[in-house]
DNA sequence: AATGAATGAGGATTCATTCAT
DNA sequence: GATGAATGAATCCTCATTCAT
C-alpha cells in the first residue's frame, strides 16, 4: 500500500510507471526498454500501463513532457530578478547541475529524447520553450543591454546549458569527474562563452 | 583512411552497408531501423550483412567507429602545427562545422550513439580518445602556456565541440538558422569558453 | 413471454445487457464485439454483466435463446389454425420479414450464431426446436395432405426461412431492395418450393 | 525459382496455410482461431505466414477470394450450354452439392464469411459476382423465356442456392441427413422455387 | 560470396474476468 | 447490488538471425 503521502492512488500508480520509465530509460537506454521490463519494474502489470497511458509513444511523450516541467521548475528555483544578469545566470545553471546530480536519470534521459522520430516530439517542443520562458527572458535582457552576446535563443541554450548537460550524463556514466571548485569554473566558461 | 587496402568488390559492399546504415539511422533513429529495411536501402540480401558483420550491435559499433574516424579525419584536415593556438582551434571547429554541413548524417547519428547501452560502446571510446588525439594535444599546449583554462579534456570537448554538434543537429531538422557571419561569432564565443 | 416475473431493476439491467449485446452483434459482428464495449453501450460497469451472466460464452448463449423466443413469438402472432395451409404459411413468413424489418439486429445476428463453436450452441438447438414447434405441426398437417412436400422438417426449414433470413440480412446490408409486390411473390416462390 | 504453377515450394506453403485455414475455420470457426494455432496445424512458424499474407485480415480476404473461386469453378464444371434450363441448373445444384459433400470446410467456412465485418468483405462481393457469372447468365436467359420468375438475381439465389449450403452445412453437422432420392427432391424444390 | 525463405523468441497491446471498495 | 481498477494470459505481429541453395 503505502506511497500514500500525496494524491489519491489513481495519480499515484501513473506516478510510478512514470518514474520506472525514467529510471528505465536512464539505465538501458531506448535500447532494451519494453513494455514488460516497465511493468515488472514499475511493479503493475502489463495491461495497467494501458489503464494510463494510450501506447508507447504516448507514454514516452508524456514522460518527455514531465521531465521538461521537472527541470525548468528546479531550474528557476530561488531565482531573484533583482540580482545582477550574471549571478541570476550562474544560479539557473547551478541549478540545473544539482538537479542533474540528484535525479540522473531525467538528465540520462533528456539527450535521448533530443532523437526521437520528429512526430513523436514535434509538438511537445513548443512546450518546452514555453517552460524556459526565464531563461530566455534573461538572454533578451542581457543582450539588450549588450552584456550578452547577439545571439539567438537557441545559440545560446547550446553554448551554456547543453555542455552542462553533457557533462551531467559523462559524471554518471563515470566517464568525468568533477568537483565543486571545477563546477566554479565550468560555470565562468559557460558565462564567457555567451557574454561580451 | 584505411580500408582501402581490399580494393575489389568486397570492401564495396561493407562500404555500401555502413552507408546505407548511417542514412537509415539519420533518417529515422534508432526507432524504426531494422535489418530488413537496412537489406533493402543497402540493396543486398538480409543474409549478406552477416557475411561482414557480427550482428547488429557490431554493425552499430563499427558505423560508430567509422563515423568517429570520418569526422576525426576531416577535424584536423589542413591542419598548420606552425599557426597560432586559436588559429588551430578555429579551424577544427571550422571542419566540424563543414562536415556537418555536408554529411548530415554523420551527425544526427552522433548524438544517438551517445545514449546506446553501454557495453556496445564502452570500448569504442578509447579509440574516439585516440582518434581525437590532436584536439587534446592542442589542449594540452593551451594549457601549458595559459591561453586555455585549466580543465580536463572532457570537459573542454564538452564547451566547444557540443555545442557545435548540437547546432549541427538543430539545423537540419530546421529548428535553427545559422548565417555565415552568425558562424564566426560561435566561432568566437566557443573560444571564449574555453580561453583564458 | 417470461422473464417478466421479476419485476424490478434487477429484470431491467438484464433486459438492457442483454440488447446492447444484440445492437453490437449486428453491427460489427464478433469481430470487435468485446466486454468493455458491451459494458460502455450498456451504460454499465463491466464487473456488473458478471452478475447477469455467468461469462462471455453464457451471455451469448442466453441471447441466442432470447433471439430464438422472440423470432418464434412474432412468428406466431395472429396464427390462425382455421386459415387454409398455405394462409397460415404466408402469414408465419410475412412476420418474420416484418419482425425482420422491424428487428434488424435479431437477424443480422442470427446467421452469426449458426456458425458458433458447437458447444456453445448444441443444446440450444432443441430449445429452438421447440420452440418453432407450431411450424413443424403446420408441416407435418401439410405433408399429410399432400399440399407439402414430403420432406423433412429441416429440409422444408431451409428452404423457406433461410432464404427469407438471408434476404433480410442482404436487405440491411444494402445489398438488395425488395419491394412489397416483389416480396408477394417471394412468398409465392417460397411456397412454390415447398409444395406438391 | 520457383513460383512454377505447380510443384514450387514457395506457391505450396501460401497453399498449405490457406488450407490450414480452411480446415481450422470449418473446424472452429472464428472463435477459437489463432495465428498461432494456424502456424501450428500449417506445420510452419507463426512469423512464415506473414510472409504469404499482410496480416490475419488479408489472409481471411484472399480465403474468401479462394474458396469463392474454388466453388465457381466447380459449380460450373461440365457446363453444358446446349442442356434445356432446367437441366443446366440442376447441374450447377448437383455440383455444388457435390463439392460441399467432398470439401466440408469450404462450404462450412461460406456461411461464417458473410457476416465479416463489411470493409474487410465488401470489395470481394464483386469478384464474387463476377466469378458467378454463368449462373447470371442462367437466370436472364430463363427470365427472358418465362421458364424463370421475374426476380432479381439475388432473390433467385436466396431461393436455391442459399437452401443447399445451408443443408451441406446441416450435413456435415450431423443434424441432418439426405439419402440420393430425398436430394433429387430437393433439386425439384429448389426449380419449383424459381420456376414459373 | 550471396541469397532470401524460414524461424521463433520477444515485442506491444487487448480483453475476459476478478475483487476490494 | 454495483463499480471499475487491476490483472495477466493470450493475441497479433516483428525482427534479428540462420541456413539450404
Amino acid at each position: 500500500m503505502a506511497r500514500c503521502d500525496l494524491p489519491g492512488k489513481t495519480a499515484d500508480k501513473r506516478r510510478v510507471i512514470l518514474d520506472a520509465t525514467l529510471s528505465l530509460l536512464a539505465e538501458r537506454g531506448f535500447h532494451g526498454f519494453s513494455m514488460k521490463q516497465l511493468a515488472e519494474r514499475a511493479g503493475v502489470a502489463a495491461g495497467t500501463i494501458y489503464l494510463y497511458f494510450d501506447d508507447r509513444d504516448d507514454l514516452i511523450g508524456k514522460l518527455h513532457e514531465d521531465v521538461v516541467r521537472e527541470i525548468a521548475s528546479n531550474a528557476f528555483a530561488n531565482h531573484d530578478s533583482n540580482a545582477t544578469l550574471p549571478e541570476q545566470f550562474r544560479l539557473i545553471l547551478r541549478n540545473i547541475w544539482q538537479f542533474g546530480m540528484l535525479r540522473p536519470c531525467a538528465m540520462l534521459t533528456k539527450g535521448q529524447f533530443d532523437h526521437l522520430p520528429p512526430d513523436i516530439l514535434r509538438n511537445r517542443r513548443d512546450a518546452a520553450r514555453e517552460v524556459f520562458l526565464p531563461m530566455r527572458q534573461l538572454f533578451n535582457a542581457g543582450r539588450k543591454d549588450g552584456q550578452i552576446k547577439d545571439l539567438p535563443d537557441e545559440v545560446l541554450v547550446a553554448l551554456c546549458v547543453d555542455p552542462l548537460c553533457s557533462m551531467v550524463s559523462q559524471h554518471h556514466l563515470d566517464l568525468i569527474q568533477i568537483n565543486d571548485t571545477e563546477f566554479e569554473r565550468i560555470l565562468d566558461a559557460t558565462w564567457d562563452a555567451i557574454a561580451n
